[in-house]
DNA sequence: TGAGGTTACGCCTATCGTAATAATG
DNA sequence: CATTATTACGATAGGCGTAACCTCA
């Protein structure tokens, strides 16, 4: 688990819609699809419900995203060692 | 940058000393020194005192293992939907 | 049947391990 | 000269894009 991950996953769960979450991540669908399929796989949770869409985030999935945005806020509120990190 | 390089750093600064830093990663010491390379690089910073040997952080280096460590808790500490992600 | 999501496939980069090389104490 | 760190190099895994394919409203 990477930071990668927990920027596609946040981008999705907001969006819940991968075309826009890809689009926001300067990437194509495929990947996302895939990773949010890695994820919920090293989870071992499902984080969203779908029928052909993805409707909503399932409960497990808020308390992740409310985890994410956690150390998202950790890393970028962080004071840095002269530069910036890019997360 | 993601929790790889995270967890390294943190396991080279607390051990100041490549190979038992690597022995504690599973992996060689020279992805480890390669990691740290890296690591500096992308931050513009020395994060070690180096002589042949790494004697101590810098002061860069305090400051960055302490964000390291928020991020390892944060991440750590928010509770799992089921099961524990291995960082 | 069209919008949205997934799977297949090949490419490319990043990371690893082995091993050789430097440096200093 | 022994211990520790770095560099070189080849192998492999993982992530990406393109494009084909599935699925439900």
């Amino acid at each position: 688990m990477d930071f990668r991950l927990l920027r596609y996953f946040v981008a999705v769960a907001e969006e819940l819609h991968l075309a826009r979450a890809a689009e926001r991540l300067g990437i194509e669908q495929s990947p996302v699809s895939r990773a949010m399929r890695d994820l919920e796989s090293q989870l071992g949770v499902q984080l969203f419900d779908r029928s052909t869409r993805l409707t909503r985030l399932t409960w497990a999935g808020q308390v992740f995203l409310g985890e994410c945005r956690r150390v998202q806020a950790t890393v970028e509120q962080a004071p840095r060692p002269r530069r910036r990190v890019s997360v």
